[in-house]
DNA sequence: TCAACAGTTCCGAATTTCTGAACTATGGAA
DNA sequence: TTCCATAGTTCAGAAATTCGGAACTGTTGA
């Protein structure tokens, strides 16, 4: 298996995390993960309530959310702990994330300010 | 020629704008229209500075920026305006393109007194 | 060493995007 | 009116992307 990609904080594009979350399963999948005290595996993510998420498709989500530097991921075991980077974010980016999330009514906690 | 599709604001997805501002290109018609204080049409948008978007992507551009909900067209003699609909959307999804725009260096912003 | 499990990669089918060429709509000139 | 120029749309096929089942990889525990 490849190393996992992240990109760094200043090389993280605008339009590579409109784009990610340009999918409502992607938002989804991210809110819950920014929602989740638990690093949230993908398993844990694949049910959409109305719909399960293939793993092949989950895999490839993740995939978009890491890359785009949305998500943060890594290998604890057999399983694969995701989390967000939203606060070095926010710190890129000022309130983009906020205002999507709260765009699509996902908007699950107030952001942290520890 | 088909009439123009214009969703009511209430009709308007996030995933759509997202989508839509996903590409670049599409960003930088948007922000020179948003800048522009007349209605900019196509052609006096299709030079990019570094390549000359062809006709029929230009095209294109506008309709997903329109069908989107992120600009309003009309036929204007033998061509067409365009204008923002930032106002309204900014009532329907408060921060977002501005914090958008922001993340790709394109809103003329005052200077941050931090 | 083997089995179970979490997730990734592969690959073919379906969908989407891109853009040159043809077309439509409008206005102005003869 | 008829013809021409201009602005933009639609069409069509090639190229690129997305989707998801099947096969594979890496890890843990027995």
């Amino acid at each position: 298996m490849r190393p996992l990609f992240h990109p760094a904080l200043e090389d993280i594009k605008p339009e590579a995390i409109l784009y990610a979350l340009s999918d409502p399963e992607r938002v989804a999948i991210y809110a819950k993960l920014a929602g989740a005290s638990s690093g949230g595996t993908c398993s844990a993510l694949a049910d959409l309530g109305d719909r399960v998420i293939p793993k092949s498709s989950l895999s490839n989500h993740f995939k978009v959310l890491r890359e785009s530097g949305l998500i943060l991921s890594e290998r604890q075991g057999v399983e694969m702990r995701n989390q967000t980077r939203c606060t070095e974010l926010d710190e890129r980016f000022p309130g983009l994330i906020k205002a999507i999330l709260t765009a699509y009514g996902q908007l699950p906690v107030q952001p942290k300010t520890d």
